[in-house]
Order: C-alpha cells, then structure tokens, then sequence
RNA sequence: CGGGAUGUAGCGCAGCUUGGUUAGCGCGCAGCGUUCGGGACGCUGAGGUCCCGGGUUCAAAUCCCGGCAUCCCGACCA
C-alpha cells in the first residue's frame, strides 16, 4: 500500500510547511494574526536549541543577563537609523493603568537601546571592557507578512550584545561568534552546511556598520538567513554615552557588537531537512533521539521494551518508550516518522521470538533486524551515522542547485531553482535593485576562496543570490 | 498600501450560478463490536451565531448594499 501523508511538497511548498507544523506537532498559529503558539514536541525541539547555543556562548565568554521587555520611545530614537529602520513594525503601547501614558512605551523589536543606556551606567574603565552580555528572551516586530517560526510577529531569540576597548576587538569577538558559535552550531548540530558572509550595505540591520550572516539552502533551492552578527562601530555607543577612559586616562567611545538566532531556526530546520513524510530531526539535536515502540499489546514485549528503553537511556541516548498500544501500531509509527525521531526501535512478539528489534533510521529509511545484546551501543553508532548522512545531503543538495554564473539573466534563471554565485563588481548597488524587482537578493558576499571579507569593497568578491523566505 | 482570492462543525471542504422541508461530506472526536507487524473496519452518536450588520422576499448559507477578518502575490524582515 503507497503510503502518502503529505501534500507533495515540490506543488505547493507553503502548504507542506503548514502541514508538516500541524501534523508534526510543532505549532499552532496564535490568535493574534502572526503570533505563533509553540506546541510541546516542537518546544522540546527549541529548549535543544538552546542548549547547544547557549553553551558555545558561554564557552565564547559572554554571560547572561535580562533587559525588559518595555522600552521607552525617546530610546529608540536616539540611534538615527536605527528608529528608521525599525518604527514600521514596533508595537507601541499608549495605554496602561486606565490611562493614556506620558510617554509611549514600545514593545521591544531587539533591545541593542536599552542595554546601551545600562552599558553606559556600568562602563567606566577600559578595564570594564570587553562588556559581553547575552539575553533569551522574546521580541515582537509587526512585519507585513508573517509566516509561523520564520517570521511572526513575536518570536523567541538570544541578543548577544558586547562592547569592546577598540573596533579590531569589536570585529574579532562578532567574527568569533558567527564562526565558533553559530557556524559550528549549524554545521555540527542542525546538520545544515550554512553560507558564511558579509551582507551588502543594503541588507545591513539599521544602525550597524557590518553585518555578517549565515544563510541555509532550504528543500526548494530558496535561502534563509539563519542567524547574524552584527558589528555596531561606535554608532550606538556614542548614541548612549557609553564611553571609558583608556590607559593612558584619554575619553573613549565604545565599539559594540550584537548577534542573534532565533525561533526562525525551526523554520529552517523544517525546510531543510523535511521531505514528504515530515519532519526529520539531526540525531545531535533531537531531544527524543530514539522511540521504543511497543507493537502489539503483549505482556513480555512490553517489559522487554521498558527494559530496552532503560538501557538506552544508561547508555545515554535520549530515548522514550512508546506502549500506547490503545491507538493502532501503524498510527503511531507513522505519527513518529511525522515528527522526524532519528531512530525507531519496534518491538513485538515476532521480534522477541527471534531475539531482534526491527531498527528503523529516519533519515537515511534503512530498516533492519537487530539483535537485542549489545543494541545500545549499535543505536549509537547509527546516530551518529545518521546524522553525518543528513549533513552529506544537505552539503549535495546546496552544491546540486548552486550555479556559478557571469551574467544578472544567468543569475535570475539560476535563482529559479536555487543559488547562483557572481561576481559582486557584476552586480553592484544597481544590479541589486534590479534583481530584487524579480523578487531575488544578495544573500551575501564571500571572498573567491569562500572565506568572510573585512568590507564590501575588496577586490573579486563573489555575491550569493536567491530567492529567500 | 497596491493586485488576486476566501470566510459554512475542531480541521479540510461541498452547497450559492437558478432562493424552497430538518444544511451536507471527509478527517478528527465519543460508545459498542470486530481488528491489530505501516495512518483498520462496521454500526451508533455528539458537535453549527452558514464572518458581522442591514435590505429584498411568503421564504436567504444562496440575491443586493455596507462592514470586518483571513490567505496568496509585491514592498519590510531574525
């Protein structure tokens, strides 16, 4: 029997996105336009996210800390690009407590103003320096267009915000991040070979002097920009007095930085690695990476599973014991195929009987019998297969649909599909616009030998362009 | 804000052109029975301000007017 759960994916691709959130369990949309409601196995996925995340920041020196969620208008305003490029999609909050307030009180769209104000109060000395500060918190930006986890109004992140002594300390510690943070995150965890580079000064976050990204090729050869870093130069630190005095007792303004990734990740974890049966979560990642399923209602299989269950967990594996045998055997394996576990242990009698458990691998769809002795250690070995198959495809797909061409016709044909690679002189702010009236844009730029460049104006530097969500 | 479309059960939809008894279908949900190794089947049942307001009519989900909301394509964006 042909077994089709989705909606093939290459006819309407939104639409098996919004199935593969429902379907998988992972969201729900919020009841107001664009607000998302993150369901259980989806936020297990995030809290995983998190962690991963978290501890390469820690590793890379900053600390955590909270900033409020209320931000006072005049704020905002003080960074002159910045209040241009945010105030079409802030919220703000005129009234509370039964009254029309003095001032306005906007909802934050990202807090680089408030933590400025508190990093002027708490630098002093160049020996308060570096200043490295991250926050998890949630942000709300009324975008236009929302579209669950990849841009809803509100959105859950980490704001790293740094500021340093000189601008080589500010570009180092933002490069440091972009590499030994959140590349490596994406790489080694999310199984996605991201594109590393500077975006052009068009695609820059207001107010900063460099932006660097990370972008993911998605399932339909369109780009996600998965995270950021952000070089600010001195334009928000001279906005909020954040100033030290140096060792030679001279008034320095700071140079700061700012770097993100976000909920928006789950969306790209969706349209990376999904394919027509759902989801499929990287081993490394998943917060359930193995289920236990009970198959038929049978007292010895059900102990032998709980048994099996305890063991893998010993070993280390994040595993969980299915033995709903109330719903139907088939319902629940594919139901867990839907949310992408890595690795599905069915056990029934037939199984017992023999001494095996039928092994199934959720990303590279093998299936085999395997002896119950010794089965933590063989599940082990096919996470980690697993995982390095999943990264293997994603490396084949980005280089499969990535042409590198000569010409903006070329460029605009190749984005139809996928990326094109071409030479940034060849573009320029003119060939930029033209591109983005067909809907494409300058993902990013790299050096030929496909490192990230100190500017935008060096030489023979090679623009990625796409069509992005 | 421009261009297109849609609002009917928890979800997905039909019915509207040509007004007419009690508004249907699939999925899901509840009960009973048979099933159970890849989304089982039968029977029974629960579930509805047909987006809102007004109008026409003996009679409106259906026709007319006004409003609201949502979705898709653009501009904005982690």
């Amino acid at each position: 029997m042909a077994k089709q759960v989705l909606t093939p994916r290459a006819d309407d691709f939104p639409r098996w996105y919004q199935e593969v959130l429902n379907k998988a369990e992972l969201a729900d949309n919020g009841p107001v336009r664009g607000t998302m409601v993150i369901r259980p196995y989806g936020y297990a996925i995030w809290e995983r996210m998190q962690a991963e995340v978290d501890a390469r920041i820690k590793v890379a020196g900053a600390e955590n800390a909270y900033f409020p969620l209320f931000i006072p208008e005049s704020y905002l305003k003080r960074e002159a690009e910045h209040v241009e490029g945010f105030s079409p999609e802030v919220a703000v909050v005129t009234h509370a407590g039964g009254k029309e307030l003095d001032e306005p009180v906007v909802v934050r769209p990202t807090s680089e103003t408030v933590i400025g104000e508190f990093m002027a109060k708490w630098i002093q000395s160049y020996r308060d320096l570096p200043l490295l500060l991250n926050q998890w918190a949630n942000v709300v930006r009324w975008e236009l267009r929302p579209r669950t986890f990849l841009r809803s109004t509100e959105f859950l992140w980490q704001e790293g915000h740094t500021a340093h002594a000189s601008q080589a300390d500010a570009h180092a510690y933002a490069t440091q991040i972009l590499h030994d943070v959140y590349e490596d995150f994406m790489v080694n965890v999310l199984g996605m070979p991201v594109l590393v580079g500077m975006k052009t000064p068009r695609e820059r976050f207001p107010g900063a002097v460099n932006t660097l990204t990370l972008e993911g090729m998605m399932g339909d050869g369109k780009a996600l920009q998965m995270g950021t870093s952000h070089e600010l130069g001195q334009n928000f630190a001279r906005a909020f007095g954040v100033e030290f005095l140096d060792s030679e007792g001279a008034q320095q303004i700071a140079w700061t930085t700012s770097w993100g990734v976000s909920t928006r990740m789950m969306g790209g974890l969706i349209l990376a690695h999904g394919d027509d049966a759902g989801l499929r979560v990287p081993p490394v990642l998943a917060a359930t990476q193995v289920v236990v399923v009970v198959v038929r209602d049978d007292d010895a299989v059900v102990e032998r599973a709980r048994a099996l269950t305890a063991e893998l967990v010993a070993s280390g594996v994040r595993a969980i014991l299915d033995d709903k045998t109330s719903v139907s055997a088939g319902r629940r394996l594919t139901n867990w195929e839907l949310k992408g576990v890595p690795v599905r242990i069915e056990l029934g009698p037939r199984d017992l009987a023999e001494g095996v458990a039928t092994v199934v691998c959720r990303i590279t769809g093998e299936k085999s019998a395997v002896s119950l002795d010794g089965l933590p250690a063989h599940v082990q070995a096919e996470l980690d297969r697993q995982q390095m198959a999943l990264l293997g495809e994603a490396i084949a797909h980005r280089e499969g649909n990535t042409a590198d061409v000569t010409s903006l016709d070329d460029a605009r044909e190749a984005a139809g599909t996928g990326w094109a690679r071409i030479p940034w002189k060849l573009v320029g702010e003119d060939g930029e616009t033209e591109l983005a009236t067909a809907g494409i844009t300058v993902r990013c730029l790299t050096r030929a030998d496909g490192t990230v460049p100190d500017a935008d104006d060096e030489p023979d530097l090679v623009a990625t362009v796409a069509r992005s969500y």
